[in-house]
DNA sequence: ATGGCTTCAGAATGAAGA
């Protein structure tokens, strides 16, 4: 089984990408995108569907937006924290960033943490807020399922290694020890990053800013993942970032990453 | 570098991303 995640920036930007990227990966059983920027009534469902492919989708006009491109049909798909939790804060409820679904025995969460913007800016406050419900929403879903893969931008980069430059990461965004310790916490709950698995090398990066030649350079961050529970960690055969995509003509920000089960 | 690009929405001397 291969699932991977892809923030695509605007899938009706990246659609004729994102549907080559697919024909030339023809095992990919869910292909988890983040940051549609669509409404679902104007998601571009039939180019994936004309394909064969499955989709489940739980976006919003402009911002955020995340989507489940399946090549058989998932079970039990839930978007939002209310699927699992009462009394959501409708502000952390509003932006649409989880979808998930199951395929064989294994729940697959979908996830576009929000990114910060800049430490201890409101939108830092809410990312937090955004983190911490998470950890509250995976309780619930560790309660009922066992086998459990977050993958999605997960919007920080847990450890230096995975930042170009970590000299001034405690004052940026996405480093900063706050956002660490929350997205530590989550870990703790019993998930692994699985890329780790395999490479423990510095210089692997899913992300490059369009500015400055970061991408030709190789100036990125790591901050797109698979987050898996122990049996399926076991599992996993292995977890590539796939840079090809960023070398496309208008690429996305982000490239695919993906893991095989 | 207070920004470098890119997207969306809608007409900004913009907002947001990361």
């Amino acid at each position: 089984m291969q699932i991977a995640t892809w923030n695509v920036n605007s899938i009706r930007s990246r659609l004729d990408q994102a549907i080559a990227w697919l024909q030339s990966r023809p095992y990919i059983d869910i292909l988890c995108l983040q940051e549609t920027k669509v409404s679902d009534a104007d998601f571009p469902l039939t180019a994936f569907t004309e394909l064969g492919h499955f989709v489940y989708i739980y976006g919003q006009k402009s911002y955020n937006g995340v989507a489940l491109i399946a090549r058989q049909e998932l079970t039990s798909i839930r978007t939002g924290f209310s699927s699992l939790l009462t009394d959501v804060a409708p502000e952390l409820e509003s932006q649409k960033r989880l979808i998930s679904g199951v395929i064989a025995d294994v729940r697959v969460i979908n996830i576009y943490v929000p990114n910060g913007s800049a430490i201890a800016s409101e939108k830092y406050e809410y990312k937090l807020k955004w983190l911490a419900l998470l950890k509250s929403y995976l309780q619930e879903a560790l309660k009922q399922e066992k086998n459990i893969l977050i993958c999605g931008d997960i919007n920080i980069a847990l450890e230096d290694i995975d930042i170009h430059d970590p000299s001034d990461r405690a004052t940026k965004v996405m480093a900063s020890d706050i956002e660490r310790a929350a997205l530590q916490e989550i870990l703790d709950l019993g998930f692994k990053d699985v890329f780790r698995k395999f490479q423990s090398d510095d210089g692997y990066y899913s992300w490059w800013d369009y500015r400055a030649g970061s991408f030709r350079r190789n100036h990125g961050w790591r901050i797109d993942h698979h987050y898996l529970t122990a049996d399926l960690y076991d599992r996993a055969l292995s977890c590539e970032i796939d840079i090809s995509p960023r070398k496309n003509p208008q690429p996305s920000d982000h490239t695919p990453v993906i893991v095989e089960l």
